[in-house]
DNA sequence: GCCGTTTTCGGCCCGACTGTTTTCAGTCG
């Protein structure tokens, strides 16, 4: 896939450089939709460069662009690209990341005074000869001067881990505020997205002035950003607990708390459906919608689906013009011709052709974790406890899968000691009613595809989860190979995390998906969603790919704390984000469909 | 640069907020 990732990032810097030399918008547009085009696709396009056709079939890639591509694929680069770096630095370009700064003041900076880095756009600010620019007041520079820093801060976009549940805080403190009638998050938040840049609060009140400075003051609030009347922005201060990735090394100092942007949108009651469906997303999403609607001599923004009156003066619910529809994003859809569309599938990657809404994975489907540690490896559960925390959900299986021998690191268990699990599995069984404990295994594929545990003992076990630890940056021909040995093993059920990316940590291991899709198929091997947030792994297009190669899927957990079961929830998002209908995901299985699966690998 | 059950040329989504402005440009989502 490193040649959509290489097609993706060219694209986007073409676009970025021609935003910077004030191109024409259209064609900038053009080129930055090519690159999301091929960002959401699950197959490898360098396969596709050899037929032209195939590439302007893709909604979004022309004649121009597909030429690109293939200019890619043979040659490694693109010669538009090289020119344009001819004539834009990469300093400027860089600057185009903080928050305020969009192209026309980047270019202004840099034409104007020669600024392409931020020690250079922080030299003219702290001698003041920025304010000799036009449209550069002491507010505007100020607000310049906070976006830096809070850029040298680094923080990102956040985990889906971490800013659901400030998120649900806000919800609930906006809940309890007097006069408001209505709360809940929008954004990518909504959409399931495995990292958000910031969270959208939408509420209904019959006072929205009282709920904008109700949501300004919250005790987390270390900064006001904007404070309209229907609008405010913070930024809102976090308390971040990677567990047992915790290397942030991030101290508790208030003034340098990482914080996230947190929007509020006050809105009516009758237009509800078309702020959320607004608010929600995905832009691309909504820029189809509205296309759409145009053709239907309708027009879509945040507070309804208007008739389109293209003689009018200003917008139409400042006309005081019905809408035809606008309280729910059900009947919006339902009007423009549409099938409900779920948050979650809203980016743009073919929803709108949908002829049913799909019945997508939920989190109540899942009836068994097949992939958790105890104690015995870098579990912090007993194995009592673990068993009754599954109980606890309601699941009819646990399958307890400590580390093999070579993660030595996570006290991965000798075959001596995993023999001797068994008594205590045994055990187990006879103590607890109501739940099959299944024993396992999370066996290592060492880096040449080959398992850390011999195949009868992977015989012998009742489920076998094969997943890659170390060797991560391996070649994506090397790794091919391992993941491919580890599917073809008699013995094993499923591949855990199979990448072993972490998000915005490292990027793991990039196999050709396809081949693996089609070897998990052939070999009735189901590929791991891992549902912790920094895993999520498989990710959202590698699920929709698998989906679409037919292949089995595993929802698991991971479990080695006990606050790990809910993350399943992250990866049911994951999960529908790639299309997943329930029936494929083996965890939603009875006891009987899913130990009758099992048996076939396990005498 | 892409696209087409009105178009192969002429369009290309829409509104809030801010700051610097005396009516609007820039940015964001």
């Amino acid at each position: 896939m490193s040649f959509n990732r290489d097609a993706v990032r060219l694209l986007n810097e073409i676009a970025s450089m021609m935003e910077l030399l004030g191109e024409n918008p259209f064609k900038i547009n053009a080129h930055a939709r090519a690159a999301r085009a091929i960002e959401g696709m699950s197959q490898d396009l360098g396969a596709a460069t050899g037929d032209r056709s195939a590439l302007t079939d893709i909604e979004g890639i022309g004649p121009k662009i597909a030429d690109k591509l293939i200019e890619l694929a043979e040659t490694g680069g693109m010669s538009e690209h090289a020119a344009l770096a001819e004539k834009v630095p990469a300093g400027p370009m860089g600057l185009l990341n903080i928050p305020g700064l969009g192209p026309k003041t980047v270019r202004l900076l840099w034409q104007e005074r020669g600024v392409t880095d931020l020690a250079g756009l922080k030299a003219i600010i702290e001698d003041g000869s920025i304010l000799e620019l036009p449209r550069m007041g002491k507010k505007a520079v100020e607000k310049i001067a906070a976006a830096i820093k809070f850029a040298e801060q680094d923080t990102g976009r956040l985990h889906l881990g971490v800013a659901m549940p400030v998120a649900e805080t806000v919800v609930e403190h906006m809940r309890g505020v007097k006069g408001v009638t209505r709360v809940t998050f929008a954004g990518s938040l909504r959409r399931g997205k495995e990292t958000v840049g910031d969270i959208d609060i939408l509420v209904c009140a019959d006072d929205p002035v009282a709920a904008g400075e109700a949501f300004r003051t919250m005790p987390e609030v270390v900064a006001v950003l904007a404070a309209g009347d229907t609008k405010s922005s913070v930024r809102y201060g976090l308390d971040v607990d990677l567990g047992r990735w915790n290397f942030e090394g991030r101290s508790g100092d208030a003034e340098e708390r990482p914080s996230v942007q947190v929007d509020l949108r006050v809105v009516d009651e009758s237009s509800w459906g078309a702020a959320l469906l607004y608010f929600s997303g995905s832009k691309e999403h909504n820029v189809r919608l509205r296309e759409r609607a145009l053709k239907q001599d309708l027009t879509l923004n945040e507070y309804g689906l208007f008739p389109e009156d293209r003689e009018a003066e200003g917008s139409p619910q400042s006309r005081g013009v019905k809408p035809v529809a606008a309280a729910t994003e059900e009947e919006i859809y339902a009007k423009l011709g549409l099938v409900f569309v779920p948050p979650e599938l809203r980016e743009d990657r073919g929803e709108l052709a949908l002829d049913e809404t799909p019945a997508l994975i939920e989190v109540g489907d899942i009836k068994a974790e097949l992939h958790a540690h105890t104690t015995e490896s870098d579990g912090s559960l007993a194995l009592a406890e673990l068993v009754a925390g599954a109980k606890e959900r309601g699941f009819h299986t646990i399958a307890v899968t400590d580390h093999s021998k070579s993660a030595a690191v996570a006290g991965g268990l000798t075959v001596k000691r995993l023999r001797a699990q068994r008594g205590a599995i045994d055990a187990a069984r006879q103590e607890t009613k109501g739940i099959t404990i299944l024993h396992g295994s999370e066996v290592d594929i060492l880096a040449d595809g080959e398992l850390d545990y011999d195949d009868e003992i992977l015989a012998w076990l009742d489920v076998v989860v094969a997943s890659p630890h170390a060797a991560l940056s391996q070649d994506p021909k090397a790794a091919t190979k391992r993941l491919l040995r580890a599917i073809e093993n008699p013995h094993v059920n499923i591949i855990g995390h199979p990448t072993g990316r972490l998000i915005n940590k490292r990027p793991g291991i990039e196999p050709a998906m396809d081949e693996i899709y089609a070897a998990a198929k052939e070999h009735d091997v189901a590929l791991e969603i891992n549902a912790h947030w920094l895993r999520l792994d498989l990710r959202d297009t590698h699920v929709r790919g698998a989906v679409e190669a037919e292949c089995l899927i595993a929802i698991d957990c991971d479990v080695h704390r006990a606050g790990d079961f809910d993350n399943l929830r992250y990866g049911v998002l994951t999960g529908r984000r790639g299309w997943l209908p329930k029936d494929r995901c083996i965890n939603t299985w009875s006891a009987k469909k899913l130990q009758g699966w099992l048996a076939k690998k396990h005498g």
